[in-house]
DNA sequence: GATTTGATTCTCT
DNA sequence: GAGAATCAAATCC
């Protein structure tokens, strides 16, 4: 994918991804490639307090701030990893966070990667899901997303949802700027995840 | 230095 | 719907 697509504002970006190709390569000889295809994304932006990068700068976010169309990957609740595209002009810390999406190649490694999975579409039917499904880790923050020779990148469908399918609404699980509705997903897409809400959510 | 919390998932009820 | 697993980073004292 062009790193001009990265160049645009992040609640922007989000939408305009989903449905885009997410294509790891394989790291060992002989396993086959895997492609996910985006179905859930969440923006997040410096200005808004459900942003990692709210406070500023630290070494953990640092991938927020650019450069546009790189990996920010972070690890949460001791055991996840989750996988962000930065975006912007570099100085502005944003990112879309890739929720869910179909594993549309490389099912079966998927599958060993997500025991627990029951069906085909819960592969990669969660933020963390997802990057379990790809072997993506922290490993891969910084990586160059818009690189097609690397291990993983994004890449355009050939055959692109329609726009009227994209339906947009609040962020899942954030405490903070909840209601901000910047999470965009495909209608009646069985990847999509179930929205819930912070217990401690305020307001 | 100690404590709290989280852009989660899984299992059991 | 509730609770556990598990740890890095942020926050607090």
């Amino acid at each position: 994918m062009d790193r001009a697509e990265f160049d645009q504002p992040v609640q922007t970006l989000a939408p305009a991804l989903l449905g885009a190709l997410l294509v790891r390569q394989p790291d060992q000889p002989g396993q086959p490639r895997r492609i996910a295809r985006i179905v859930e994304t969440e923006a997040y932006h410096q200005s808004e307090p459900a942003c990692h990068a709210h406070r500023g700068r630290t070494r953990a976010n640092a991938g927020l701030f650019g450069p546009p169309g790189h990996a920010y990957v972070y690890f949460t609740y001791g055991m996840h990893f989750c996988l962000n595209a930065s975006c912007g002009d570099g100085a502005t810390a944003a990112g879309v966070l890739f929720r869910a999406a179909q594993i549309i190649e490389g099912q079966d490694l998927a599958r060993q990667r997500r025991p627990a999975a029951r069906r085909n579409a819960d592969l990669a039917r969660g933020p963390a899901r997802l990057t379990a499904a790809l072997d993506v880790g922290q490993a891969f923050n910084g990586a160059d997303l818009c690189d097609p020779a690397g291990l993983l990148h994004l890449a355009r469908d050939d055959q692109p949802h329609r726009p009227e399918r994209i339906a947009a609404g609040p962020r899942t699980g954030v405490r903070l700027a909840w209601q901000t509705p910047w999470r965009f997903y495909l209608k009646d897409c069985a990847e999509v995840s179930p929205y819930r809400r912070h217990p401690k959510a305020s307001r």
